[in-house]
DNA sequence: CTGGATGATTTAAA
DNA sequence: TTTAAATCATCCAG
């Protein structure tokens, strides 16, 4: 920008004196000063303005500048100037205000909770930063069951970022480019200041439509995301056999207190390839349904204890102690240990008495538990079946050690309706 | 297609 | 908060 735009308001009317350097062609017709002579100049000119359309970008170019450098054209340029100062009022009115668009509100609300368009970081998604805060302390597992979906709504919120960039980045150099070009334009044709304030403010509304469709798809892409990850949270995939292995195992070596710690869980979880909260789901249900249905879960029971037994005696043998997963004790008490031991033992007891199951591999010390446990069958022994296999997972020093399952109250238990003994029947008849 | 198995969620109680 | 219990929703073998 050599030369300063000379804008319709700031325009001062430059004075008629003629421009040094005019090309040879623009001369001709100007020697002379009487009105004739003028008039076919201002003819001449207004011919080069209409037929500048048809010019290549270089030849108007040379023409532009040779127009500008033309004594006439301050003239011409206040006359334009005043037949526009009377039309455009019009445009002016037409100005109207811009309310604020509802949906672009909406959409920047959702985008704000959704964590998109909010701070980059600490909290993520409302969801995750919602579940972080419930969960307290334990984010460990939390953060695993969201990673995915944060990470993909981290990806969502930086496309969203780069290409809001991007979107700015264009719009401010188009009101650039533009304004630029006006400027330049105000040279040759009366512009105000309000039109090229208009002009930008139209630009700035086509881009944040593009802005706004932009959001709309950002939304869009959320609530997909959003949707697909609360199905698959909905949708139920069985663990895989392992897992369920190892969390059997842990149930049927601990079937006297089947409260994992905290850190057990932890364990287990990692073991399995699940979180905390499916390990404590896995132990809710597995001790509701067990002890539903006792006899359902007999020869799972007795195969896990059978394992749980030769493991323990290979263990012992090895001089170190329970192999099961290494939680050190459920029940911090060191009688409660024992007692949860015999309780498994117990189960081995069982089959060997009802099934004649291979009871060889128990080794010797455990065999020797096993016999003063058959004390502990025979006394019980009066009772019903039902009532036996309760016994069998609560004998009652676990119950006084406050044991998984409170005292049930043996004449509740005696009502011989219940299926357990039935099943459990096959077994033991 | 069906019924049982099973993981998840909800509700209520401690 | 954890847990028991009920319930939901899906999986899966037959």
């Amino acid at each position: 920008m050599d030369e300063q735009p000379r804008l319709m308001h700031s325009h001062t009317g430059v004075g008629m004196a003629g421009h040094p350097g005019l090309p040879q062609h623009m001369q001709e017709g100007t020697g002379g000063t009487d009105g004739d002579g003028r008039k076919q100049d201002i003819g001449d000119i207004l011919q080069q303005i209409m037929t500048i359309t048809d010019q290549s970008l270089d030849e108007a170019q040379a023409r532009k500048h040779a127009l500008n450098c033309h004594r006439m054209k301050p003239a011409l340029f206040n006359v334009l100037c005043e037949i526009k100062e009377k039309t455009v009022l019009s445009i002016r009115s037409a100005q109207e205000e811009e309310p604020p668009d509802p949906q672009l509100m909406r959409l920047d609300n959702m985008l704000l909770a959704e964590g998109v368009s909010g701070p980059e970081k600490g909290g993520g998604s409302a969801a995750a930063a919602a579940a972080a805060a419930a969960s307290g302390g334990a984010g460990v597992d939390n953060s695993a069951e969201h990673s995915d979906y944060r990470a993909k709504l981290t990806q969502i919120r930086q496309i969203y970022h780069t290409e809001l960039e991007k979107y700015e980045q264009a719009c401010n150099e188009f009101t650039t480019h533009v304004m630029n070009l006006l400027r330049e334009q105000s040279r040759t044709r009366p512009i105000s200041p309000k039109e090229i304030e208009r002009m930008v403010s139209i630009i700035h509304r086509k881009f944040s439509s593009i802005q706004m469709q932009l959001k709309q798809s950002t939304c869009e892409a959320v609530m997909i995301l959003r949707s697909r990850f609360l199905d698959a949270r909905r949708k139920r995939r069985n663990f895989n056999k392992q897992a369920t292995e190892i969390l059997n195992e842990y149930f049927y070596s601990h079937l006297s207190n089947p409260y994992p710690s905290e850190e057990a869980k932890e364990e287990l979880a990692k073991k399995c390839g699940i979180t905390v909260a499916q390990v404590s789901n896995w132990f809710g249900n597995k001790r509701i349904r067990y002890k539903k249905n006792i006899g359902k879960f007999q020869e799972e029971a007795n195969m896990y204890a059978a394992r749980t037994a030769v493991n323990a005696a290979n263990a012992s043998s090895h001089g170190s102690q329970a192999n099961s997963p290494s939680t050190p004790n459920s029940a911090g008490s060191a009688g409660s240990f024992n007692m949860s031991n015999s309780g498994d033992l117990f189960m081995s007891v069982q089959s060997l008495n009802g099934d004649s199951y291979q009871g060889a591999q128990v080794g010797a010390n455990v065999q020797s538990q096993v016999d003063t446990l058959r004390h502990v069958i025979s006394q019980t022994g009066g009772y019903s079946e039902g009532l036996t296999a309760n016994q069998m997972y609560s004998p009652q020093g676990i119950n006084a050690n406050g044991g998984w399952q409170d005292a049930p109250t043996p004449s509740s238990v005696t009502s011989p309706t219940e299926g357990p003994g039935s099943v459990h029947s096959d077994t033991s008849n």
